[in-house]
RNA sequence: CGGGGCGUAGCGCAGUUCGGUUAGCGCGCUUGGUUCGGGACCAAGAGGUCGGAGGUUCAAAUCCUCUCGCCCCGACCA
């Protein structure tokens, strides 16, 4: 164990400092980099393979659940931006604009999007004529531009990659359906089963929904620094863009009608989410499902085996491939023992080391990102046991989170405790609200922890409000976030 | 945008208080050789407009002014 505390040398440790060790592991695992221009980061080679894999898994449900994808303009001129009254005056402060083209200034300015309901709505507004037009259910997978003051890497980025939703449809039950189905089929199913990162969904507050939005629904992910931070979120348009954008069908029964709409996105923030929940002090610890390399192969090679040992590991690595994405690392000028490091911070799930004494006993050495056991297996049994191993790390990594995400929820009533909680140990605190904004805002400002979401599971009982005491049968659900 | 910290080779740092020859150290990098089951070793090399601009001075990494970037804590947000 000594190397191991020389090692961690190159990454600050989580408990000395957060922050820095969060920054730390991003930029030596090669997932991004700063770059010339501020707030602005380079996603790299193994940091994008990570997102595409994200992507593909998202991409599926987003599709099995009967969305298409498509491509809207970065540019959204600003009287399109300026129809809806509430949306616009929540983004206005984080809007880039373009004011010239070329050496000409242009004669409107157009918006970089910071969210793209605006220009989708004056497309919609066109698409839709009867209600056989609907619904309309689209997606996209782009860029976006919110000129941010504080930036961290993934976290928050002047721009970054997501996927935005935008669905229209004949009636209000079919929007909220819509809403709900994303939030939890989508999702809560791809966060939790391929991410491996537990959540907890509810509806956000007036305070804190979407700008322009009827309600939000969204979904929170406890780090392990206790801050949480909000991992998607689902939003029921209802009628207010239909109105603005004069988005309208004539009904079954002969009447026009507004449509009712819905808008949803995750980003390349959950990027960071992976990070910080499951990484430790040797760096990242990625989930099978979505890590660039599942299995890294490493073989031992000594002078007089070193052809045999070779030849074994392209012998193997052919036969994975099949089925796992697999690499292996025959770089001449490392030792072994470096490169286990090295892949260990990288965070691949499973490795496996191949060297002379294995080739005589027919096996090779597997060892396991998340626990470090290390176990011989037979090369008969090589496919099945890496398969079972890394869908036996993809539980172990969910269920550890989840444990640690049960151990951080506390039931408080008494609010000199409550501050107590958030300054030393953070997580997340269930109370009761009584639904006033006036004791939400004094909530934020004294112990900087805002309502994170009301749960859907509410419980028959009541209680007294943290802040007021005022009688209430509202659980919510209290963090900072970040 | 307010308060604090940092910026010297790819990375981590010393030197800055109190200006003074050619700006150092460790790791990494290149070449050659020996090595390789938990960050190997020897030898020889390469690499810097000291974040940037202006100023003070015979002389600036060091002093002054401005500026850019990153990190932390607040206000805002995915």
């Amino acid at each position: 164990m000594e190397k191991d505390i020389e090692f961690v040398k190159e990454i600050t440790s989580k408990e000395k400092d957060f922050s820095q060790w969060y920054v730390d592991v991003v930029r030596k695992t090669e997932l991004a980099d700063y770059t010339t221009i501020k707030g602005c980061m380079v996603i790299r080679p193994y940091g994008y393979g990570l997102w595409e894999n994200m992507q593909a898994g998202l991409d599926r449900r987003i599709k099995e659940t009967g969305h298409k994808n498509a491509y809207f303009p970065l540019f959204i001129p600003e009287s399109l931006l300026k129809k809806e009254a509430e949306h616009v005056e929540g983004f206005a402060p984080e809007v880039a604009w373009v004011t010239e083209g070329g050496s000409q200034k242009l004669e409107e300015r157009l918006a970089i999007r910071p969210t793209s309901e605006a220009i989708i709505c004056s497309l919609y507004s066109k698409w839709v004529r009867s209600w056989r037009d609907l619904p309309i259910l689209i997606n996209q997978w782009v860029n976006i531009v919110r000129w941010e003051k504080v930036t961290r890497l993934f976290l928050r980025t002047t721009e970054f990659l997501w996927q935005e939703g935008h669905t229209a449809h004949k009636n209000e039950q079919e929007a909220e359906e819509e809403t709900l189905k994303i939030l939890n089929q989508v999702y809560r199913d791809y966060i939790e089963n391929d991410l491996a990162i537990p959540v907890i969904v509810g509806r956000k507050t007036e305070k804190e929904k979407f700008a322009g939005a009827l309600h939000t629904y969204t979904l929170e992910a406890l780090m392990t620094d206790g801050k949480v931070l909000q991992a998607g979120t689902s939003h029921n348009l209802g009628q207010n863009f239909a109105k603005a954008f004069n988005i309208k069908y004539l009904d079954e029964d002969q009447q026009e009608k507004y449509v009712w709409q819905t808008s949803w996105g995750t980003t390349t923030r959950l990027i960071g989410a992976l990070v910080m929940v499951h990484g430790d002090d040797r760096g990242l610890n990625l989930p099978p499902k979505v890590a660039p390399v599942q299995v890294i192969i490493i073989p031992i090679m000594f002078d007089k085996t070193k052809k045999e040992v070779r030849n074994k590991a392209e012998d193997i690595i052919t036969i994975l491939k099949k089925d796992f994405r697999v690499e292996i690392d025959s770089r001449d000028e490392y030792t072994p023992g470096w490169k286990f490091n090295e892949w260990e911070m990288k965070g691949v799930p499973l490795r496996l080391e191949i060297g002379p004494k294995d080739l005589a006993k027919s096996q090779v050495m597997m060892v396991r990102r998340d626990t470090g056991e290390k176990m011989a297996v037979k090369e008969e049994k090589l496919v099945e046991t890496v398969e079972k191993l890394l869908n036996n790390i993809q539980e172990n990594l969910f269920n550890k989170a989840k444990s640690f995400l049960q151990k951080n929820i506390r039931e408080v009533s008494d609010y000199n405790k409550f501050k107590e909680i958030m300054e030393k140990k953070r997580g997340l605190i269930k109370t009761y609200w009584c639904g006033n904004k006036d004791c939400e805002d004094k909530i934020k400002e004294e112990t900087k922890a805002s309502i994170r979401c009301i749960p859907f599971e509410q419980e028959e009982a009541s209680g007294k409000c943290i802040c007021c005491g005022k009688e209430s049968s509202t659980v919510v659900y209290f963090a900072r976030a970040y």
